[in-house]
DNA sequence: AAGATATGTGGCAACGTTTGCAGAAACAAC
DNA sequence: GTTGTTTCTGCAAACGTTGCCACATATCTT
């Protein structure tokens, strides 16, 4: 079927070894040969076979990328920057999904082991991982970077954004414009995501000496469904939110969704922000501000790390890149329609 | 660093050949050797390496996926379906995104059979692809599939959606409604997705007897771009048309930014439909009516059409499988605003 | 009792590559 | 003419599997 090293050789009149050295550009090799050779294999069409290359310990030239699901703008920006930088260094990343399934996650966990992947890049399921097949990986050797879900991080290396700040950035934001009845609608806080982005949102009110209503924060998961929940329950709360903070895009859906179809005005009865912010966004009606990640330089960094960690092994200490955001302000927030709620009502009738 | 098979025998006191036979269940193995073997396995974490078991002749368990853009949702929901049906048969994808690029293209190419993966799923770059190559490697038994973009019937299989109905039916439906001018937003027509969609499109107006003025048609790229100019320009026509039909998901995001900034009111001033119905269209206001690829069946019959390949070989003709799509029909398309164009200009100077 | 069959195990070669080693040829220095 | 250095090439051994073959038992037929 494919031609082998043995081939070339053979067309070219010269010895396997002969070939793997012009091939590999080592050692001494006449000009006279190294064109022989370079003719056959080019006559041929040989490529060489990267599992015999593997096996004899080298590179296998793929590394392992697990995602939580592809189908969410934000990993699928991940895998594309991840792609385009891998190739750049002649990798190719293997796509797993695990579709926040840890049963599915140990299974590529194994995979890409039994694949002998140079390295994994790695976004652990919202549910938790099996860390102690984790651990025995690296402790055997594979290098495994955490890209934007941070578990471990005196374990593994990690690429994160800030979520603290970014969230902040947003709540502040709504804060300064006169809210002061902010719905949060989140995923998961046992995610480091989850996490930071609730901390944010707490710290920025705080620091503006607004205490936050309890009511107002929907802790549940990354998705959709919680989004539509979420808003429903909060728009239907005796004191309305007069803005609301979608923890991601995904959420940002169902919240939009569902605004749609009760047809509130954005940003008139309802200023709207979120996290992610991803191409539709700008396309939207009213253009939704967003918290920005940059998903390229975070793609890039985990990356970068990652060969690195391949090329010089676990000599130093676990590292952990923290990235930037920035708040991108668009027409989907502005002031508040009338009055600031969780005031004396004196106050409130005061206001325009 | 990682055990190998020799390990596992050394531990349980057997020969590598046995350990082989537990771990394939193959051959006569007697109890209480097998229960060793597994212990021992077990106990020391052995994983297969399976490139020494693919250098034997066995399959590799990786399948190209070669897309050209990940960011596009359709594209995305394609590799989600690819991933999860692989992970089905023990295979998983290595991911290239050519980023619509011949040249890239033929890299990926190149390496995937470098890597010697089991077969490739294949949409070829807008502007062509190295032919030779492919022919080459099929040639070479290289089992290879289009996906969603076909240019070999005779030499490749390939699985893809019926663009032609899914043309014809939003055309029909808008004509229904009773749009006489029809702007079509497409992408490149040497490519079989926009070559079927602007037929079918042409199709339906014949089949209505409604004569389609070339104004209307806007060929350019499947790119958010194309979608804003392209839109712009049908809107300042002297003879507006009073619906939209976007070639793409991509081509809509455009359409529907340049909507947006102009105040125009959908559908009141203006009724839009789109070919891929992705996620967010249903959570628009108002909804999109589009036109619904079945992508999960798309891709399941791609993956099980290569593993067929893959199996069996090519022995049997190349075959194209052909899906069918439905219209959904949402708030965005209704009937025209006023009266139908192609009348006397006296007429249409009676419009607000 | 002698064969035939079923069951269990290890040895060894191969898959396609890389690499250390050894040998050969060319050239220079004494 | 001997010795040394540099340049070139091939042999053979690995890498971790698998599968054929041979051998060793045990069980069943006649």
């Amino acid at each position: 079927m494919a031609n082998t090293i043995v081939d070339v050789a053979k067309r070219a009149g010269a010895s396997p070894s002969t070939v793997s050295r012009v091939l590999n550009r080592k050692g001494y090799v006449s000009e006279e040969m190294r064109e022989k050779v370079e003719r056959a294999a080019l006559e041929l069409g040989y490529q060489p076979n990267w599992q015999a290359r593997a096996l004899k310990g080298k590179a296998s030239g793929l590394v392992g990328l697990i995602i939580p699901d592809i189908s969410n703008t934000y990993y699928t920006a991940v895998a594309q920057g991840v792609a385009g930088r891998l190739r750049a260094h002649d990798y190719e990343p293997v796509l797993c999904v695990n579709n926040e399934d840890p049963v599915v996650d140990l299974h590529y966990l194994q995979i890409l082991q039994q694949k002998r992947v140079d390295g994994i890049l790695y976004a652990h399921p919202a549910a938790g991982s099996n860390w102690q097949m984790v651990e025995a990986m690296v402790r055997g050797g594979m290098p495994i970077v955490e890209i934007n879900r941070q578990h471990a991080p005196d374990l593994l290396d990690a690429v994160v954004a800030d979520n603290y700040l970014g969230a902040y950035q947003m709540t502040e934001h709504l804060l300064a414009l006169g809210h002061t009845r902010i719905g949060l609608v989140l995923g998961e806080t046992q995610l480091i995501t989850g996490n930071r982005r609730l901390a944010g949102y707490r710290r920025a009110h705080e620091d503006a000496g607004v205490r936050v209503d309890p009511c107002l924060v929907r802790v549940g998961s990354f998705i959709r469904q919680h989004g539509e929940t979420a808003t429903r329950e909060l728009l239907s709360l005796p004191e309305r939110p007069t803005a609301l903070f979608a923890g991601s895009n995904r959420i940002l859906m169902g919240c939009l969704a569902v605004i749609s179809e009760l047809d509130i005005s954005i940003p008139g009865e309802l200023s709207i922000g979120s996290f992610d912010n991803t191409e539709w966004m700008s396309a939207w009606r009213p253009p939704i501000t967003a918290v920005d990640i940059a998903i390229d330089e975070l793609s890039r960094l985990a990356v970068d790390l990652l060969l690195r960690r391949i090329a010089e092994g676990d000599a130093c200490k676990p590292v952990t890149y923290t990235l930037s955001t920035s708040l991108i302000r668009r027409a989907s927030t502005a002031a508040p329609p009338e009055k600031v709620e969780r005031v004396p009502a004196a106050l409130r009738h005061g206001r325009s």
